[in-house]
DNA sequence: TTATTATATTGACTGGAGTCTAAAACGTAG
DNA sequence: CTACGTTTTAGACTCCAGTCAATATAATAA
């Protein structure tokens, strides 16, 4: 997918050239003119090629917002240094969230996102549920800062590792949905760390002030 | 809207019931074939009136759907007293989250939850941004519980009751959001009040084992 | 009463996403 | 090379949400 150096590519080559070209023509279009302001019908016909192709290649328009969206992992990688350089694992959590906040700003802006969120929980069944992956990027890192906070005695134990990453991963996806809910009208690098502050909080190993009791 | 009693109803009272008679008809047949399976001509025609009947009640189809799920803060007020007759403040927060979940999946379901939320982020910018209405009666609810917590110095005070209301309405759409991401395939009610005990920790004012210090 | 304006209703029409069948292009086997 | 399968491309077509101009209905004014 979207890799054109694939080595072994005997015939098909063609194939996903063809798919870069719808792929970016879409995509510069939307930037140019808005999602909405785009038909598939521009797309082709600016890609030089024809609707037959463009399906063929794409579940639907959206899905090529979304093949944007997806490549959000990859920048994980490249930036997993600066992530785990930080010293201890609530500030690594909370790198990974300024991480995620900056790509959404610089990379994929306030309506791609839109449209991402709303495809991720659309009616019609045959959409790619990349949200929950639990293989993807950013829940495989959460899991495993959790897991080292965990090891390290600073993140509780009473929950699971698991557990806790689809707590802050579903706390991850709300915060965006609510940066789109209000149409991007907050700052989301500033306000995510605030926000994310408090919520590490309950995530936290209670300071040992009376180690035995729990309640009160 | 929806009010069929309206006292002073000289001649547009024939309007309300024809509005009336359209979103019982629609509201049937989408719970009878789904959303999806219904067309706004179905619709119409089982109303015995026209599209353009349609869309001067309504901006589009889905508005229907949301219409439906406004009801929701009429529910609040009806359960008012069953909040707060609860002891604490974090029981009534609890409280007030179990009563959302349950109307949630008693009386809107998966699907009509998944249109609204995808319609309060449309990038078409006609739609009722109804979510992030602060007179509307969750975030109200909200607030007043968290004010009477501050004042019983249940909840912290350094964030002001106004601000920690936004950040637990965005949560609890962000909780919602995710239930509709996972197709509803955990239980909204036990897992709700799971993940709010864990949320309403860092609301809570700070048990005084170090009255002065706040770090470490 | 009639003229005038406001509102409600009608359904033919538009625009655009997605489907479908046929054809082209390519690959493989003989 | 030819025959046959597979993958890609083509674009006409379907389906449906939403628009629009014309029409009916009702309320208000004179």
């Amino acid at each position: 997918m979207l890799k054109s150096n694939q080595k072994l590519t005997p015939r098909s080559h063609k194939a996903i050239i063809a798919k870069r070209k719808i792929f970016d023509t879409a995509m510069h279009l939307f930037v140019e003119r808005g999602y909405d302001n785009v038909t598939v019908d521009d797309i082709v016909s600016a890609a030089a090629t024809s609707k037959g192709a463009f399906y063929n290649h794409f579940v639907s328009k959206d899905q090529i917002v979304l093949e944007n969206f997806k490549q959000f992992d990859k920048y994980y990688e490249k930036n997993r240094k600066s992530i785990f350089e930080q010293a201890t694992c609530q500030k690594k959590l909370l790198k990974l969230l300024q991480l995620q906040h900056q790509y959404c700003i610089d990379l994929i802006g306030l309506d791609s996102l839109k449209i991402v969120y709303a495809n991720q929980i659309s009616l019609t069944p045959n959409k790619e549920k990349f949200f929950i992956d639990e293989s993807r990027g950013l829940f495989t890192f959460t899991k495993e800062i959790i897991e080292e906070g965990q090891r390290a005695k600073e993140f509780r134990e009473d929950i699971t590792a698991h557990e806790l990453a689809h707590f802050l991963t579903s706390l991850m996806r709300g915060f965006i949905y609510n940066w789109c809910l209000f149409d991007g009208k907050f700052n989301m690098l500033e306000e995510g760390q605030k926000h994310f502050n408090l919520i590490l909080e309950c995530i936290k190993k209670k300071t040992t002030c009376n180690e035995s009791t729990d309640k009160k």
